[in-house]
DNA sequence: GAGCACAATATTGTATACACTTTGGGGCAA
DNA sequence: TTGCCCCAAAGTGTATACAATATTGTGCTC
């Protein structure tokens, strides 16, 4: 452990460290490394990461932006946990934004944008066969958020981005087991249609996934879940 | 000058101070008090608020959350410049959340929330004829923020609230002079629907209020303001 | 033994100190 | 004069120290 963090240095030599940890943190959260409801000690991610408290709260902050951190004043830092409500609200704002993303997808991409959604889909088969089912996770995820950067519209991706974090602690709550993952076959298609610039095809294919994956959510009450406890109590 | 802030406390004895800084900051973006592209020194800041700079330091951090401020590495933090591009996001996202907000907050509005837009209408009324610009362009964006709660889809909101504060340093920028502010009977007629529980009437006239609002834009050059000479030869 | 009060501990909130980076100016050389 | 380099000053980035608050454990009282 306390392995210095991998500074990811986007493009230039500028690295805020605090980008760094909050990357790492979103990352395991996404994986679902992180439950929701756990708590995330400042002193504690600290030594992991090798950094000052004040590197870990900024991170803490970014985090707790998107919601998928909360704070609670002199109390700490949580790894979110969605109410059904806001679970509803969450997937339902995707289903106003994404799919007429994925028509100016369609709209707009180009043979270099559709080689990348295939390699993206390739990865997420790959993570599956391997079993590695929290990158399966994060994959299936970024292949949204890949969908809205190419539609050219970096606001509503930022949006988007930002429900599909989201959408991980929702999965992580509500999922119904029963319901198997129907992404593999979604994802391919969806693809296709924004591959044969289809934007008809590809707005519906995106709207019908969502509404699948919404309705494979259980949202009367959250999944008991380790460390859950004490809060129902308070 | 170097008055302490005065802490809102928003409902209980809990009272982060960077929040304090940080609505305060925004408000003031709002209002045009503060340009795009000035620079926000951290320890004048620090001074004024009579905080230090961590507490301005993370209000800041806050504020480049919400794209309100652009914080460039070792160079500092400076409120932000859209361009024409960002310019036209905003208002595309606006164009596409709002109406059908405005079609939601129209099908739920009580009479308590009716009341409310009503006399969030005649404050704006007043301070227009107070001449205070500044107050009146913030109370007509809060106007759009009141609509998206009331229809209830707090995570939209959320996203309204950003995309409103946006927009005020957008008018900043590119307002076209010529056009006067038709927005008194816009609002009016809106809020006026939303009363009627007239879903149909609320979202079209959001949407053609927001069409107005954007076709009121010149978004092809930033307009030249003080202290931006210095920005473009960097 | 149960409940409460208080002290000890742990953790967060804020301020300050120090290190590093950028910036601006003055001096020196061509 | 012009161009360059180096140094000083200013300002940000990070770490640490201290203060305030919440939590937990202990012992007392009833």
């Amino acid at each position: 452990m306390t392995d210095a963090i991998s500074a990811p240095d986007g493009h230039r030599g500028d690295t805020p460290s605090s980008t760094a940890v909050s990357l790492a943190l979103a990352k395991a959260i996404h994986e679902q490394r992180l439950e929701p409801g756990i708590k995330l000690g400042e002193d504690e991610l600290a030594k992991i990461y090798g950094v000052s408290r004040t590197i870990i709260r900024s991170a803490l902050q970014t985090l707790a932006h998107g919601q998928l951190v909360e704070i609670h004043r002199n109390r700490g830092a949580f790894v979110a946990k969605p109410t059904p409500k806001e679970a509803r609200e969450v997937f339902e704002a995707r289903e106003l934004l994404e799919p007429r993303t994925a028509r100016m997808a369609a709209k707009k991409a180009s043979i270099d944008d559709i080689a990348r959604l295939g390699a993206h889909i390739d990865s997420e088969h790959k993570a599956l066969e391997e079993g590695d089912q929290g990158k399966a996770l994060y994959l299936s995820g970024q292949l949204h958020v890949q969908i809205a950067q190419i539609a050219g519209q970096a606001t509503i991706a930022g949006f988007i981005e930002d429900l599909i974090a989201r959408s991980s602690l929702i999965v992580a709550l509500y999922w119904k087991r029963e319901s198997a993952l129907c992404e593999r076959h979604a994802h391919h298609s969806l693809v296709q249609a924004i591959g044969d610039n289809d934007p008809n095809r590809a707005e519906e294919l995106m709207r019908s996934h969502l509404v699948d994956l919404h309705s494979a959510l259980d949202l009367r009450e959250p999944r008991s879940l380790a460390g859950s406890l004490r809060e129902m109590l308070e």
